[in-house]
Order: structure tokens, then C-alpha cells, then sequence
DNA sequence: GCTTGACCTAGAGCAGACTCTAGAACCTAC
DNA sequence: GTAGGTTCTAGAGTCTGCTCTAGGTCAAGC
């Protein structure tokens, strides 16, 4: 990530513009994490202009991940309000990210589970679309009662 | 589903309560449901009070599935409408799902990628904790800038 | 007859995560 | 020196998906 061997982060001086290129988040996003405390550190400035690194950049690309995967903004704030306060809570740390990775495991799960019964439910309709019974389904809005034994094969 | 071997879907009449207990939404979930426009028929009424089906539950079900596994409301909305418009749409209905289970897919790759990322740094976090250099893991705050070498190490 | 509990409608309120607006300053290039 | 692009602050607005409130109806049990 530094371009140098060591101690030269401030060498790469970024706007707010070009780290919304670089992370794709936009210059208003960027603001607005400030306000809520996202970043690793207070953003310094030159004048009233926010002065980037690329490290800031890294830190941003990872919020995008944990983002992704439904870290809520809150968890994120409490995980670099850690590493602000300094060395010395990275066991803290830690168990931010592992309850996140659960969190996410459990997530993936789920969401298989779902898949099968979605993918269920295609299959039942790519089954009665090729045999033509796909008529068959489900009743119409208005089913009278006698043809309503139609609504218990489900969509 | 049916208690009966055909046409008999209106025996089990459920209450609105009754109905929440058996898929966990709250009784104004069930409302507000329908007011969005998303059963499979309209919720036929015993004086003012709602009547539902055990097909009506099943369908809550399915649609707890969809909404977990992120279809948007709109999108369950179009599913419904499509059910309601009657039997003749079933290739779009397939769209539907198809289009949501690819969308389930992404998600799932996006969230193992995302998954390996945080695992990586829970693993960075474990290995540095148990050799005791966690405090290198990142500057504190207000770090000068000789000691920011620190800095790139990432949380 | 009265209380209790489940239900009704219409509409307001809320949490989360942005996203945009207004009005102004500053920098660069022509 | 002025036009255009970027940035600034503070705060309002938006979207999604619920969740709750107010005020009322209705049936059953004591």
C-alpha cells in the first residue's frame, strides 16, 4: 500500500474526489462518514480541504466490504473508535470482527437454505411450463370453490 | 396443506393472530401486507374481520423466504399481481424467481469473498495477539508522522 | 351489563443509510 | 480577472420496510 519502504504515508496527499474514484463511494458519502465517525482517524486538512492518504483508501475499501456483508454502520463506527483509542484493545478488535464473520457464516447459510426453496419453486414451474401444465399452478384471483383445490399446489 | 383430498381450501378459517403465530409475522406486518398489495388474492372478510387460509400461510412463508433472502417488497408485490392476473403468465412468474435466485447467487459468491477478507483479518488479529505484537497493528490516532510506518499495516 | 381481548381503519412515526440542496470559498486555466 | 470545476458546511429530504397510535367495533365470559 505505501509506495515508500517506511514512515511515508503522508507522501500521498489524496482529495475527496479522487478517493471516490478510488473506492467508489461518493464525495458525499465520504463526508458523511466523517460526520459519523467512520474513519480511522481525524482527516486532517489543508485550509478547509480534506487532505486523503492511500491508507485512508485501504481503510475505506475494507468499510466497503464489511458494508457488503451487513456490518451495520454502528458496529463500524464502535470497531475504528478502537483502533482511535490506540493500542492495547486489539483483543476488542478481534471479537468485532469474529461476531461479524459469524454473523456472516450464518448469513450464507440462510441464504442457501432459501436458494433451495427458490430454486424449488423454479424447478416446479420449468417442469410444468415444459409439460403444459403450467395452467394448473395456481387459481385465478376469483376461483370459485370448487376449483380452489388449485391453490394448495403454491406458486 | 388441504385437510381435504380436493377443494375444501376454505375448512381451515385462520384469524389474523392465528395466522401471525404460525409465520411469525406481527399482525400488522400481515396488515401492512396487504394494504401493499401482497397476498395472492384478496383477503376475504367475515363481517370486517380478515379471514385467512392455510394456503394464505404458505404463501407467507414462501414470501418470508423471499424477503430474507432480499426480493425486494416491490418485487414480491409484482410475483403477486402476476398469481393474481391468473393462470396464461406463468413464463413471466418464472422470470421472477429465475432473475431473484441469480440475484440470491451474486450475493452468496459476494459474501464469501467478503467472507475470506475478514477471515484474513481475524486470522492477522489472532496470530498478532497470540505473539504478543498486536500493538503494531495500527498507530494510535494522533500517531507523528515518523511513527507512521504503522499506519499501513491495516486493521 | 360490563370488562376483556382480538380485531378494525387510517395514518403517523421510526431506523438505517444514504443523497441532495443551498450558498459560499477556493484554485486553475485562459 | 473571470469562468469552470472542486470543495466546503449545515441541514433537509428520500427510500425501504416496517411499527405504532388513536379511536373504534365486536363477541364471549362473568
Amino acid at each position: 500500500m505505501a509506495t515508500t519502504a517506511d514512515g511515508g504515508a503522508r507522501q500521498d496527499a489524496l482529495s475527496i474526489g479522487e478517493v471516490a474514484r478510488q473506492t467508489g463511494l461518493s464525495v458525499h458519502t465520504l463526508r458523511w462518514f466523517e460526520r459519523e465517525g467512520l474513519y480511522l482517524r481525524p482527516i486532517p486538512r489543508a485550509g478547509q480541504r480534506r487532505v486523503f492518504d492511500s491508507a485512508d483508501v485501504a481503510w475505506l475499501l475494507l468499510c466497503n466490504r464489511l458494508r457488503a456483508s451487513g456490518m451495520p454502520i454502528a458496529e463500524i463506527r464502535r470497531f475504528a473508535a478502537l483502533v482511535q483509542a490506540g493500542p492495547g484493545n486489539e483483543a476488542e478488535r478481534l471479537a468485532v470482527l469474529e461476531a461479524h464473520e459469524q454473523e456472516v457464516r450464518k448469513r450464507v447459510a440462510m441464504l442457501m437454505e432459501c436458494l433451495e426453496i427458490i430454486h424449488g419453486k423454479v424447478d416446479v414451474y420449468r417442469r410444468h411450463l415444459a409439460a403444459g401444465t403450467a395452467d394448473r399452478l395456481w387459481a385465478p384471483p376469483f376461483a370459485d370453490a370448487s376449483s380452489d383445490a388449485a391453490r394448495h399446489s403454491m406458486p
